[in-house]
DNA sequence: AGACAGTTGTATCGAATCGATATATACTGG
DNA sequence: CCAGTATATATCGATTCGATACAACTGTCT
């Protein structure tokens, strides 16, 4: 996934490992760290799919490769199976505008549908605790009331995702 | 943290592996795996923190000792620093019950004032993201303004948890 | 009874990621 | 000019993940 993502800011320009950490964080959703970032970035580079410009002083700066790119197209276009990751997801997302617009309509849906399957089990589960016989602990209790709160708001989030695809492609069809 | 997990239900009475899978994905914020659990379970017990109680059939009953209590204490009573992670916030709440009143109220706290760090950098990041020339990607704004939410939601989620723990604080005092 | 499918349960492998740490250069305020 | 902070790359060991294998138990259909 971190591959998928470096790929994708490298799409709007070279970048150095530090800059691509920095734009990651600015998503709000991954503080990726050193650790995995500059491995990652020789992974990449081993497979051809990036390559070390000469950057400013002690900068290493990267740019995309034909082979990145087509590796960055495989990457996106690939239907997300069912097992994709809430991370996966996000970073699909933070590209999806690559895609044409029923495309990234598909994308919204799937993760959709996972998230009320999940939403479903989360209230059984929860209901379940709550008509339990030996009273769950209240700190559990609030965390699983919290994750179910949060999944639905998740879900309406999406929902005003989908409709906003859809009056861009209205209007501008 | 998986550690500090198991040895939190086991607190609770013996449990195996693969109950305390379905326990903790219960609780919403990790679905641990499999290949995480069987080793970190492997670990404990090399430690002496927990030691295995034949089960029945092919299930493998372990067991809180002495040893593993002590750890657990320590673990939960050791003040969270700064660099405290989401999950191992979650995790701690988890097993919050088991400190004072007055303990748990900090706990909450610490990581309020946290959170409200990092919706300032957030909010400050998004004004830039909008403000600036080269306009900002569509789904990449949306993360932003989601992640913001979601954070400010959980704040919310905070404040009415240190509401009511103050209130079980006076009136059974 | 026997066969077959689905659930339960433990286990292991390689790879991705983390968190900490080391080190060194550039910038900035006093 | 010096001290402190931000920038930047790098690496280490440990944790966690995701996939997969496999075995035993629990029905249920015939």
């Amino acid at each position: 996934m971190l591959d998928f993502a470096i790929l994708g800011l490298l799409m709007e320009g070279p970048r150095h490992g530090y800059e691509l950490k920095h734009a990651l964080g600015e998503l709000g959703f991954w503080k990726v760290s050193f650790g995995s970032l500059y491995p990652a970035l020789r992974r990449l580079e081993k497979r051809g799919a990036i390559e070390a410009t000469g950057g400013t002083g002690r900068r290493k700066a990267y740019r995309m490769t034909d082979v990145g790119r087509d590796t960055f197209d495989a990457l996106l276009s690939a239907d997300p199976d069912a097992s994709e990751t809430e991370r996966a997801f996000q970073v699909r997302l933070a590209f999806l505008a690559h895609l044409p617009t029923d495309r990234r309509v598909r994308v919204l849906e799937e993760r959709r549908t996972k998230l009320t399957e999940q939403v479903k089990t989360a209230r059984a589960t929860l209901v379940e605790a709550r008509t339990s016989k030996k009273a769950t602990d209240r700190y559990r209790l609030a965390l699983m009331e919290h994750a179910l709160r949060t999944t639905e708001a998740d879900i309406a989030w999406l929902d005003g995702l989908v409709a906003a695809e859809r009056r861009v492609a209205t209007t501008n069809p």
